[in-house]
Order: structure tokens, then sequence, then C-alpha cells
DNA sequence: CCTACAATGGATGTCAAGATCCTTTTGTCG
DNA sequence: CGACAAAAGGATCTTGACATCCATTGTAGG
């Protein structure tokens, strides 16, 4: 459905939305999240270049969300790392179908239409308004050592 | 959206729900959808397995549809060669989400559940009931030389 | 029974996503 | 300024999706 960087930047997100504003560093998300340390700063550096995250170099330095939780969407966090993509003109380069998609391609479109449309009607803040233990990346009960 | 292989399949099916009971050859329907011969040949024998078509060797064989194309639908073609990812568990392995997932996760199956369902609602035959310059993989008003 | 036809299956090649590691650059603080 | 912290960026590795090619097996028709 998304890919697995896409998740990736989602939960590194998600973190940064439920841990106050201060800059996190990318090996603090990545042990919250589960993510393997190198492939999370890549994911960052997109997120950073889509101007999803600021980024801050130096001792205390790290990421934050650069909107508010209540603003950003999933949409938007998913389309800067690996937009929906839309099908807007024939796969197969027929012209006659340029315009107008045959119903094959219509519906695979409107699919990807339903999700751009769930992900974009969601934001950041709706996930994490749930009661602690339903909380995204938590792991309470256990909470060993966190 | 879907998988480049799902696609193929779709058009496949789609070609031969479009032209008649008697068999297609790989090569005959590989040309009509515009998919690399050798890669459909893989495809159709993936589609044959998960009983989707028929397949016969030897002169005057081919693939025929299993089903009528009323009761095919696009769904079933999908999940015959790259099923719909459903999440049932955390991804994170985290045993408080065992059961119940995080807003995260359900939001994410909840966009497959809403692909899931809007192509299992949709038949092959439904695909096909248009004009024809609007069918798909049709040609139609180019057609030259078929 | 032989031959041409057509699917099957195996081996292999290519490429992009995912992942790792190391060096360089930028920033903070003492 | 000097030392350290942290992101940025480059090089490389791995894996699976996509794709090609060829040998094998099964089948109809002469």
């Amino acid at each position: 459905m998304i890919s697995q960087t896409a998740e990736y930047a989602l939960r590194a997100v998600v973190y940064l939305a439920d841990h106050g504003g201060d800059p996190k560093t990318n090996v603090q998300i990545a042990e919250a999240t589960q993510v393997p340390t190198g492939y999370l700063a890549k994911v960052m550096q997109g997120l950073s270049r889509a101007r999803v995250v600021n980024s801050q170099r130096g001792l205390n330095g790290g990421f934050t969300l650069k909107e508010s939780p209540d603003e950003l969407t999933v949409l938007a966090v998913i389309n800067a790392i690996d937009p929906i993509r839309r099908i807007h003109e024939c796969p197969l380069g027929l012209p006659s179908h340029g315009t107008t998609l045959c119903p094959l391609h219509q519906r695979i479109d409107n699919a990807a239409a339903l999700v751009e449309e769930a992900f974009g009607d969601t934001t950041i803040s709706e996930l994490l308004d749930v009661p602690k233990s339903r909380k995204p990346l938590c792991r309470f009960p256990i909470a060993k050592g966190e």
C-alpha cells in the first residue's frame, strides 16, 4: 500500500509529534521507531528536503516538525517521500485514451484517489489522540527501560 | 497502487474477456496488451496456477478464462498475482498492539481495505461495457495494421 | 508416429528499493 | 579557538521485482 520508506517516515513524524518540540536526533528517533539507524538518516534527509521537518546540526541539534501536527497530514508525509502515483495518461500510450482513461485504468486511478483522500483527511495529531496504551510506537504497558 | 505484474495480469484477463471464448496464445495476448512476451508467460503461469485462467498446450492451445467475466472481479485477478496486503499485526512487533492496531497502522490498513473493496466490487465485464473507442487496450480509432 | 505448436520451468540478467558504513560539513559549548 | 555533537553526503552491498532466454513437456493434426 505504501512503501517501507514511507512507513518509516510516518513513524518518525509521529514520534516527533508525540515528544514535544525540542530536537530529536536521528539515533533517538531510530531507536524509538525501530528503524535502521543508517537508513533513517536518509529518510530524514528526504523529509528535510521536502520541508516536512527542520534539521539542526551540532550539539543539541536534531530534527523537529516544521508544521503543527494539527496541520500536517499523513498524505503530506507520504508524498514527501514516495508520492501516491495517480494515472494521468494511458500506460499503453494508446492515443485514443490520451485524455479519457479506459475503464480499467480509471478504476485503478480511482483506487489511488481513495487512498489519497483517506490519507489527506488524516492529520498526525489525530493519530495521537488515543489512550496511551494504543498510541503509535508506544511500548506501554511493557515499558522496560524507556 | 498495484504492481506492474498485477497490471499485466489485468490487461491479459481483460483481453481474454473481450475476445470470445477460444484460446489465445501467450504471444497473441502479449502483442495486444503491450506486455513483454517472455514476462507475460510467467504472469500467465501465475494466473493459471491461481485458477483464474485455463491453459491448453499444443496446436490451437492457449489461455481462456476459467470464470465468466461477470463473476470475475478485478480483486480476484490482483490477489492471484500480488495480493493486497492487509495489516493484521503491529509491524513493530509491539506486544501491546497485538490485537488492536495503533491509529497509524489502522489508517494504513483502512486504506488497503478501501482499495480491496473498490476492486472487489468491480467485475471484468464492467470494464468492457463501454463504447468501443474507450475499451481497454483498444487502439481504435487508430487501428493501423490490426 | 512424427512434427509443429504452445505452455512450463529453470537459469540468468538488470535495476531500483532498502540498508550499511564511512567521511565531510556545520553547529554548539566550554 | 578547540573539541565534540549531529546532520549531510557519497560509496557500496543486498534483495526482490521485473525481464530475457532456452530447454523441456505436453498436445493436436497430418
